[in-house]
DNA sequence: ACATTTGTTAACCATTTGGTTAAACCATAT
DNA sequence: ATATGGTTTAACCAAATGGTTAACAAATGT
């Protein structure tokens, strides 16, 4: 059975338990039966469960970096950019909503994997994006905010809602099907008014 | 050995030993260690590691949400309220970093969790805020933009840099220090952001 | 056809982990 | 002083869990 590729199989099943589990809560036969295999194949292709972790974890930034970093380099003025970001992605982790509580909870808690991360080549850079503000700011046609500020705020504003959510849905009192026409609304709310805090 | 008051010592332990390495992830001898206990103490103050968890969680509650509750409460004008509450809820968090991102973890993992909480009175309630949004709109005084995005930003904009720090260092290529610094810059930063975004 | 490598399985193992127990300890009331 | 009740400890236990092994099956090269 070569074009059964078990490998992948394995990694989709990984991904799918450790990000909704959590590295710590995840068990290895709980991936084995997601991918109605034995668990000792888990072993067999990545070593151990720490290596299968990596391999989900390193697939994760693998989705998430290039789709930013193709909208923060794209050769579009900034506005257009900040619009194209807020609808491109929140429309991308609608569809992988575990997707940046699972990098962000897992990065947090294995502080050792930021320095692995940091030599791999995909990792997500706004530096483009910042050169632009930076441009755009000498040339007096935006307020004078430090561009990495303003990159924070585009962030917490487009991703915070999905890694909060459970929270927020509780202390905001919507249920689920308002909250998804919020982060809908969003899309284009937050574009408007992140613009409007940088225009001159 | 009455006044040395083993249950608060343990509490203690598991918040620490809890916040840190989240429920799945924490071990009951680490608690006990960290409390300098015997682990047969964890299960006769607290019958189990669930229920200690569970306590653990709802300390951690009772700590977010009367802060935020004193200010979105308080009788001061809406501008002077997203003031009082960036720096406000700032320095509290920076009190308590891990707080933000442990109350969202375990509540996306423990979604039982949220009806237990529902009917807790000690539940943040940014509801008087919003009224005062509301009747702002009303009165023409602020943009008609809905409340409930209004909130979400501004949670978004102070809470989002704790919960996402080691990914956002690492995006923005900041050190530990600068980031410390970017952060006390955004306690005034972002409530005149906010304010300008709905400012008529 | 046969040997060799690669893939797969079931049974097994060692350790970790949450939880229990029975005895000891200690303050206090009688 | 002694009985009583809550508190603390060390030793123990069963289940869960990550990982291994040895045998078996299926390709693959010769």
């Amino acid at each position: 059975m070569k074009d059964s590729n078990t490998e992948q199989t394995i990694l989709n099943a990984a991904i799918t338990v450790f990000q909704k589990k959590g590295m710590a809560g995840a068990r290895m036969q709980e991936i084995a039966d997601e991918a109605q295999i034995n668990k000792a194949m888990l072993h067999y292709y990545f070593r151990n469960k720490q290596q299968l972790f990596e391999a989900v974890l390193m697939n994760a930034f693998q989705k998430l970096a290039p789709q930013m970093n193709v909208i923060f380099a794209s050769d579009i003025d900034v506005y257009e950019k900040i619009r194209k970001f807020t609808t491109g992605y929140i429309d991308f982790i609608l569809e992988n909503p575990y997707l940046p509580s699972f990098i962000i909870h897992e990065l947090n808690h294995n502080p050792d994997f930021v320095t692995k991360i940091m030599s791999h080549p995909n990792k997500p850079d706004p530096q483009p994006l910042i050169d632009q503000f930076e441009k755009e700011i000498k040339a007096g046609r935006i307020k004078n905010i430090p561009p990495k500020q303003i990159v924070l705020n585009l962030l917490s504003m487009t991703i915070f809602p999905f890694v909060g959510d459970t929270l927020l849905k509780l202390v905001l009192d919507v249920n689920d099907k308002d909250y998804h026409k919020m982060i809908e609304e969003r899309k284009t709310l937050i574009a408007e008014q992140l613009i409007s805090n940088i225009c001159v």
